[in-house]
DNA sequence: TATGAATGAGAATTCATTCAT
DNA sequence: GATGAATGAATTCTCATTCAT
């Protein structure tokens, strides 16, 4: 995976610009259909600055994606084991996850601009699939499993399923209700995301199916 | 929501090779990177030929969402009624259950390439996301819903949640899988679709938390 | 001059459909925007048929100019030497010319749309320029000539002057005449083209200047 | 009228030659006829160079409509009315008349190629055709109007007739001479431009009648 | 360093003409 | 003879990238 370069991420405060009015415009149109034109007025720089600070289009993207990596990679992952190391002692196990959860979703809301533009890319291209899957699935995946080994232990998640099924279950509940949420919300009139939240984690923790 | 006329789906030979090469193409560079030229030559016809059927590349990217709308709404929905009204007497509800996702499942699956076309469409066009919602999602949930409440009174589903919920659960769940294996089947080595769907069938009955 | 082979016009019914469809395509946008397309929409037959009675587009325009110089040729200079030759005893020139006039400008007026055509693209190819000298200029000149010399005789006409300079002001009168009835209408707000003619004719003859 | 906007003829130097090159090839060859890809060569930059200074090919046109307008409407119309009120004293009314259509007629031999674009879209589309009338043909109009009536009252033009039609006259006996040299030069021989001018003035102002 | 005018390769689209039926 | 689907060369227009200032 060549895709990233993650060292030397000294930003110039133009480049921060121009890859903040990237996300903007990737996002709104997507990354063929967007122009380095518009993104240079978003920016308030001219056009060929953007030149400066990245030799290619597609060098914007890698940037964006680098950065979507380091947030990610900070926040969703550093932070969650710091979370999860820290509240041992004060709170049940149960509780942790349901804040840890709803932490990453606002989190995820938060950057859903970014995260739309990477996803459609991984859509596309095997290297920015290989990049997320690297520095952020992975780095999850191995975090998530630490923390449900001690949650097993203390007989809050399951253990009869490899810990990659429950993690798959749970990304997959959190990211449609982000999707509903962001892009069809006037169809659905939901709740706020508080509530919404709420339901996914029961459903999340205790399924579709009826207990006996 | 004017984006779709459904009317007149005679399709001429041409006409509907150019859609498979489309679909081909644009599942692979999404519609903007794609080319008509590189759509021509994969449809084996003139450049000029694609503007004989579809007056603009826009044009062909409705003809690809009138395609699958149609597949989809047919197969994915109304097969869904009969197997469900048929399926009364002779099967419980829940291997009825089973095989209608996994059915569900192989078919999603296979049109996956059509799919992404219109997931990535989707994002970045309201009117896309109408058009998903009124002729898929809309009829998927109201089926879903007759579904859900002879479910719920043979007490195989949970009805302290409206069936919204469970059925954004089922979906999650679902293409998170679906996903998984078509984008990260390298990095997860995942086992056969079969054996997956099984865990995930699970996950999604009966949750992640352990049982007491 | 090659452009014009005034040889066997017998007309098959679809050549003249076709011609007559070109005449109102080509007058409502000009030759290079009509397209064969609209033509043959218009002369109601297959755009394939076009090419079995005209080899080109362009050929279509000359069988425009052969129709125009053959018509104009028979109508307008023909049957003015006839006029001119039987209206001797009972009427006076003065009144001739007046009808003789009029007559062309009824004439004009009828195939203005051939006309433009004509027009138009005489202005951008000297061959066609020299296909309208040499079939209608030359030979209305010539019988204008005769006219003249008549008319100079009986003391009707200027002599003073050639009879060039006289038929060019004639034209020129007419001409601009036909122009703003033509282009013109909504903003002048003429009067019906009989009254407009009476005083165009006036000041052909009489000139603009005051008389002593 | 929002074809024109005459505000901002602050011309790069670049698009004034793209203007140049497009009034010489679409003057030799008509709008629709004409390339942007001839244009860009004749005025020695890219091809989308052009398009940096109109936003379409339709521009262009409107863009030669702008500077023709703005050149006639000064050079024809206000250099004009000057000339009128300057000529009062020393020469008569006679003699400004003739050099007043002289200079007139020098001055649309020298745009001739503008002008011939003008002409050729007027025939064809009602938007031009307005444009002229206003900015040109009702300016002109007023114009001699004024100087009708100041040449009426000194006994040197008609006064049984509308100015229009003396207006009419004016501008059909120089159009067809300026047709006459720029079109067909070679098929009548004329003499030199101001000879000819001579004999169309004297019929112009006497006509063509034999006076008693 | 920053600019933005200029570029030109490449994109979508048009349309006269051909040809199998 | 007539058709109209198919063609592909030509056309308008776009836009990432370069470079002189």
């Amino acid at each position: 995976m060549e895709i990233i370069d993650l060292s030397g991420l000294n930003l110039h405060e133009k480049e921060q610009r121009i890859l903040e009015a990237s996300i903007k415009v990737f996002s709104e149109k997507g990354f063929s259909a967007a122009t380095t034109s518009e993104i240079a007025k978003n920016a308030g720089v001219a056009e060929g600055t953007i030149f400066r600070y990245f030799k290619t289009k597609k060098d914007i993207l890698r940037g964006i994606l680098i950065q979507t990596i380091n947030l990610v990679g900070e926040k969703l992952v550093i932070e969650q084991v710091e979370k999860i190391l820290l509240d041992n002692a004060d709170k049940d196990l149960h509780t942790t996850l349901k804040e840890l959860l709803y932490d990453r979703l606002k989190l995820v809301d938060s950057i859903f601009p970014m995260a739309r533009v990477i996803i459609t890319e991984a859509l596309f291209h095997e290297d920015v699939r290989e990049a997320v899957f690297e520095h952020i699935i992975a780095k999850a995946l191995n975090v998530f499993s630490l923390f449900h080994q001690r949650m097993a232990e203390k007989g809050v998640l399951r253990n009869d399923l490899e810990p990659e099924i429950l993690f798959r279950s749970i990304i997959g509940n959190m990211a449609i209700l982000i999707a509903q949420k962001k892009m069809f919300n006037d169809q659905f009139k939901l709740a706020d995301l508080d509530s919404e939240f709420e339901k996914m984690f029961d459903v999340l923790l205790y399924g579709i199916a009826k207990r006996d």
